[in-house]
DNA sequence: GTGAAAGCGCTAACAT
DNA sequence: ATGTTAGCGCTTTCAC
C-alpha cells in the first residue's frame, strides 16, 4: 500500500460502506440526501464516518457533480484594510454557508486578472467575486461574461454588471458639502493612480461636482501613484504658498499619510489643515485625530456579495445587473475635519 | 446539450485532442510533460488550446494524480493587518510557484480550527500554514500530525513543529531594556486574551523576564479581551494615581489603541509616556506619533512558509521540526517612546 | 513519439 | 430503502 507525501491515504466512501456493510450509494446519500435513508442506517454510516473522520473527497465530487462549493475572490491587495475587511466579511458569509473560497490578488495589475480568472476557472468554481481596476474596460471580466460565468462584483459600480458598491460620486460630493459649510474654499482632492481604479475615478467626478456646485474652483489634482511617497509628494503641497484648508483624500490609506504630512510640515489638523478619507477602514476610529471618512459597510459588502451571487446560483442562473445592491454609507465627522483656519 | 449554472460547458481534453487529431494522452503531455512530445504536434496543440482558452479541470487533475497544487491557510483574522500582510506574502509566493490557496480564518475560536483543517483535507490541499491558538495544545495540529498531513506553522514557536517565526520573547526583552535605558521604571504591558495567543505568552514570558533583569517589579498585566473596550480598559489605568511611565503592548492594534487612550487622558505620547507596539504593520510607521515597535518581516513570513512546506513536500516528504526558520526582527525606534517623564 | 484503456472517488439515474 | 452501474476529466502505465 503505497502514500503519497500528503500523508496517510484518506479513506473513502468504499471503505465507508464495506464497514458498514452497505453500498457507496447509501452513503453519498447519507451525506447528500439523509432524508433518502432510514434513520437506523444513517446513524449507523454517520458513526463509522466520524469514526474514521471521513469526509467526502471533494474533487471528486466536483467532477461528479460540476460544483465545487467554492467561490473565487479576485481583490488588488489585502493590505488595504478596506479589502481585507471585505474578504473577512466573504470568508465568514461562505464558511456559513458550507462554501470555501480560493482567494487571488493582482496588486492593481489588469493582466492578473486575466490569470486569476483563468485559474479559478479551471478550478471549476462555482463563482467569482471580484474588484476589478476598471469594470468599463476590464479583460478579465470580458471573458466571465463570454464564458457565462456567474460573478458579482464588489467596489466597483457599473450598470451592466450586478455590483455590490456605494454611491461614491455622492459620497464625495458630500464631503464638499461638509467642507464648504466650514468655511473651506482651497480645497484640494488626493489620490492615487487614478487608471487604477474606476471608484478613485467616481470619486474624483464626485468631487468636482460638489466644488461646482459650490461655485468652487478645485485645487490642481494631487495625485500619489507610489504610496512611498505619498508624504512627501501631498508634504510639497502644503508648503506652497496658497495651499489648501482642505484635503480630501480617495481613501483612507492616503488620508493617513496625509495626516502625516501635515504633521511634517508644521501643520496642525484640524486646526489650520482639514483632512478627509474614504472607505470607513476599522483602523481610522482609533487615530488621533479620529479620521473623518466616508464609511463604508465593508464587511458587509462582503456578506452581500456573497448573498447576491449564491442566491442566483441556487436558482440556477447568472446573478444580473438589475440586483445590483448599492449600500448605504455615511459620513462620519471624526476629528480631523473642522473649521477653515481663514 | 445541457449546461449548469456555472456557465457554458468548458472544453474538455477529449475536445482538445479531437480538433487536433490526437490522442487525450497526446494532450495530456503537452501540459505535463511536454519533452516527450514532438515539437510540432505540441505547438500545434497548444495553439489549439489558446484558441479555445482550455485550461486542464483542475479537479479532475487532483483526482487523478492526488495533487492539487493548493495550498490551505488558516488564520484567527484578516481584520489585523499582520495576517493580511503575511497572507499577502504567501498568496504571492504561491501564485509565482503555480499554487493556489485556499484560506479559513478562525476568528481565533478553536474548534474553528479544527473544522478548518478537515474541510481543507477533504480538497485535498497539498500543505496546510496556520497560525494557530496555541501550538502545545492545539487538536487541530494534533489532526494533521496523526493524518500526516504536511504543514508548517507561522507566528507560533514550537520546538516540536516546523515553523517560521521570530524570538517574541527576546524581543519583548529587548523593548524593555531600551525603556529602562531611557530611564523608564513602572512599566506596564497592555495584552489581549492571553489564553488565545501564545505569542502574547510568549512576548509576555519576555517582558517579565526583561523587568526581572532590570530589577524592576511589573505593573499588573493590563488585559484588554475586547477590543472594542481596550481604549477604555488602558485608559483606566493612565488616570490612576501611580500610572506607568511606559505602556509596553503585545501587538500594533493594541499599541495604536493605548495612544488613543494616552490621548484621551490628556497624555502627551512620548513626552508624558512611552508606548511601543509588536509586529511592524505597515501603517505604524505613518501615524503620529510613529509608532515604535518590534518590526516582524510579516510579508517574508509568508513566503517563507510555503517555501518551507513546498521545499519538503518537493522531495516528497513532511516539513520537519529541525527545518524551522527563525526571522530576525528589530526594534524600530519611531516616536513614541522617549526619556521617562520623572 | 503516440495511442488505448484503466481508474482516481464520487453521485445520480435506474433498478429492485 | 437500498444496490448497481456509468461516467465526470484527467493522467499514466503499457503497448506499439
Amino acid at each position: 500500500m503505497e502514500k503519497n507525501s500528503a500523508g496517510v491515504d484518506p479513506v473513502s466512501i468504499l471503505e465507508i460502506a464495506r464497514r458498514a456493510n452497505v453500498s457507496p450509494a447509501t452513503v453519498s446519500r447519507v451525506f447528500n440526501r439523509p432524508e433518502k435513508v432510514s434513520g437506523a442506517t444513517r446513524e449507523h454510516v454517520r458513526a463509522i464516518c466520524s469514526e474514521l473522520g471521513y469526509r467526502p473527497n471533494a474533487s471528486a465530487r466536483t467532477l461528479r457533480t460540476q460544483r465545487s462549493r467554492v467561490l473565487g475572490v479576485i481583490l488588488p491587495t489585502l493590505v488595504n484594510p478596506v479589502f481585507a475587511e471585505c474578504l473577512q466579511g466573504i470568508a465568514q458569509a461562505t464558511a456559513a454557508l458550507g462554501y470555501s473560497i480560493m482567494p487571488a490578488t493582482t496588486d492593481y495589475r489588469v493582466e492578473m486578472e486575466q490569470e486569476a480568472v483563468a485559474t479559478l476557472q479551471s478550478f471549476g468554481v462555482d463563482g467569482m467575486i471580484l474588484v476589478v481596476s476598471d469594470a468599463e474596460t476590464s479583460l478579465a471580466l470580458q471573458m466571465l461574461v463570454q464564458r457565462h460565468s456567474p460573478y458579482a462584483l464588489v467596489y466597483n459600480r457599473h450598470p451592466h454588471h450586478p455590483t455590490v458598491s456605494v454611491a461614491g460620486d455622492t459620497a464625495m460630493c458630500d464631503i464638499v458639502h461638509e467642507l464648504v459649510q466650514f468655511g473651506h474654499r482651497r480645497i484640494a482632492m488626493v489620490c492615487g493612480q487614478l487608471d487604477a481604479s474606476d471608484r478613485a475615478q467616481q470619486r474624483l467626478a464626485g468631487f468636482i461636482h460638489g466644488m461646482h456646485k459650490a461655485g468652487l474652483a478645485p485645487h490642481p489634482l494631487i495625485e500619489v501613484p507610489f504610496i512611498e511617497k505619498a508624504i512627501e509628494d501631498v508634504a510639497k503641497v502644503l508648503r506652497a504658498p496658497s495651499r489648501p484648508t482642505a484635503l480630501v483624500c480617495s481613501n483612507d490609506l492616503i488620508a493617513i499619510r496625509a495626516l502625516r504630512a501635515a504633521h511634517e510640515c508644521g501643520l496642525n489638523v484640524p486646526g489650520d489643515l482639514s483632512i478627509t478619507g474614504f472607505d470607513g477602514i476599522r483602523l481610522g476610529q482609533d487615530l488621533t485625530p479620529i479620521l473623518s471618512t466616508i464609511v463604508q459597510p465593508n464587511h458587509e459588502m462582503g456578506r452581500r456579495s456573497v448573498g447576491l451571487l449564491l442566491h442566483a446560483l441556487h436558482e440556477g442562473r447568472q446573478p444580473r445587473a438589475s440586483e445590483s445592491i448599492t449600500l448605504p454609507y455615511h459620513f462620519f465627522r471624526g476629528e480631523s475635519c473642522a473649521q477653515a483656519p481663514f
